[in-house]
DNA sequence: ATCAATAATGACAGCGCTGTCAATTGCTAA
DNA sequence: TTAGCAATTGACAGCGCTGTCATTATTGAT
């Protein structure tokens, strides 16, 4: 039914260490005989035994995600990438889902990771902004790859896929100003997420480019939820606020707090896009289910996903080198919840 | 480092094959050479290799999560659920994650699951819900446990954990009724969703259950979706629906038709609950995420799907028939957007 | 006490692969 | 041509466990 290392070693001609080669991408392997090889992997549609290789073999053949994000859209599409990746090199995907905030969480995982040896870690925020965290691993001998915000790896610890929050909050920021707003308020997530930082920074980009002075008050320090957006733009529109610094737009650093302002805003009997424009960011199934739908940025979580498995497991090969890093833009999403600047009053 | 079947078979003073038999909880072993094995086996903290035991065994210690679902924190839920169950049992997890549309996609599934060796399977909605897919599965002689909606197991294939959601809906609409209303207005899901078919079966019964005559002006047939929620409500509420047809309750299919509503209705300045009760079903993160918060029902799927991996893990290890079925039953979660009927104009 | 029947245990091969190391081949330079 | 070396290949053991079957211990009936 399903071939052996053994069929192939007699369909080919050649010992079953010579297949072994083959299969691994191990050199000393003359060419010709790679190729009648890999014709017998063809012909019989071959797949190594994961669990003999693990058995045998001193390598792992195992790559982790290791998890804990509120948001269960990001997760599935980050999984479902990994394991996208994972099938296509002959992987397996362990996912170790858990609590951050747990006490002895670190010792936990690696209690785990050892036990399933594990070949590599995919890492998200939190786990990937925390170095230490990732130094631990390391030290493990367990390969790392980390999907973080920002333009560049923070080190060199390991290869990234850096996610380039900044300049995408930059372009929706733009977007704002090039539909006539500057007085822009910005609704913050938690400061101590990376992603809240950078999308801030390129919010300050685009102000600067363009000339816009930085008013404190149009700036919210919030959190990543649907509650801190709704007390945000009340906030920020409240008659008590002077008309000065009312402003006329909002960036929020995700589509849930958007979603709160745009809620908020609704509550005040403001109009939207008319009287206030109203932008998120991250493109969750939130920003499609407010009215109206939500300007926001999308970034491909998926294929972000796939690219730091593919990259990890290249490196788990040895294929590759641990400076290795890609980066990714989310793109502008220009929906119903952002219009033109219309003077009132 | 990590202990093996031999570390056992040495301190416990018998061949590994025993051990092996106690760790299969196999008969034909006598209670004292089991504790003693048992004893052994807590001291070293011995856990079976997989890898070996597959590679060994004809049997299987893999269960997989096949999913399509467009819910992302049900799918969440129920796989740290099963996660949680293959755990305890030294069992592995493979997620299927796919695409119940695509074309032959039982063949792909059936694929995946005979290359890797799968023992059993977990089957949520549509995948549930579709005999002659269960069917092709137990063909196979592979095990299934299913988790679907209803209050008993439609045939013998195999084991089931229902979800009660008639009983719940009832419920709901009963809480409804409770507060005085009684022009309740339901907006269904897909009707080809059991969850649908239920769910309107409860609030069915509700209605009858207080002498209150089904008006089929209050059924909207719609589908899981905000927007199905926004164009119900604004049906529903109408000024050219006759004030006899306009409900003072909605009771909605899930939460994210619910939000759709509670959303139509603040367009229309229609004041939740005062002038309009909401309820929801499902307690997903939307039923927190609109304002007011909405009442809804609550179903513990980590626990569902952790019940549902355990039956079926019984079940390959044959210790439980075929016809193990339990039942949960939602709860009525009361928030903010369900309130006393007043009577208006 | 004795024998058959049954229960309990163990010896051993082998699952499909990889690591080690030895054997063979092909090549280069003398 | 041939020694000498590197490149290529293969033989073999063994990873940790389970299945098979043989062996030994135990029981009940005589």
């Amino acid at each position: 039914m399903k071939a052996t290392i053994n069929d192939v070693a007699k369909l080919s001609g050649v010992s079953i260490k010579t297949v072994s080669r083959v299969m691994n991408n191990e050199p000393s392997v003359r060419q010709l005989t790679r190729e009648k090889v890999q014709l017998a992997v063809k012909e019989l549609n071959y797949q190594p035994n994961l669990a003999a290789r693990n058995l045998a073999g001193t390598k792992s053949y195992t790559v982790a995600y290791v998890y804990d994000n509120p948001n269960a859209y990001y997760v599935i599409d980050m999984q479902e990438g990994i394991l996208a990746a994972c099938r296509e090199q002959g992987f397996e995907l362990l996912i170790n889902p858990c609590d951050s905030q747990q006490e002895n969480i670190t010792e936990d995982i690696i209690n785990n990771i050892k036990h399933a040896r594990v070949a590599g870690l995919v890492l998200t925020p939190p786990f990937s902004e925390n170095p230490d965290f990732v130094k631990r691993i390391i030290d493990l001998d367990i390969n790392v790859v980390r999907i973080m915000s920002g333009d560049a790896a923070p080190d060199e610890l390991s290869p990234c896929v850096m996610v380039n929050d900044r300049d995408a909050a930059q372009t929706i920021t733009q977007h704002l100003i090039d539909l006539g707003h500057s007085k822009i308020a910005f609704i913050a997530g938690e400061a101590e997420h990376m992603s809240t930082i950078e999308r801030y920074k390129g919010y300050r980009r685009a102000l600067k480019a363009n000339d816009i002075e930085f008013n404190k008050n149009l700036l919210i320090e919030g959190e990543y939820s649907f509650e801190s957006g709704v007390n945000g733009a009340k906030q920020l529109m409240s008659l008590e606020n002077s008309a000065d610094d009312r402003p006329s737009a909002i960036f929020s650093c995700n589509d849930e707090i958007a979603a709160g302002a745009l809620f908020a805003a609704r509550l005040m009997n403001i109009n939207i896009p008319g009287q206030l424009s109203i932008a998120g960011f991250e493109n969750s199934p939130f920003s499609r289910q407010t009215w109206p739908k939500l300007t926001t940025a999308n970034q491909p979580n998926k294929e972000i996903a796939k690219n730091a498995a593919s990259l990890l497991i290249s490196q788990v090969r040895k294929q590759k080198s641990k400076n290795e890093t890609s980066q990714y833009v989310p793109q502008l999403v220009v929906r119903d919840s952002t219009g033109q600047f219309e003077q009132v009053k």
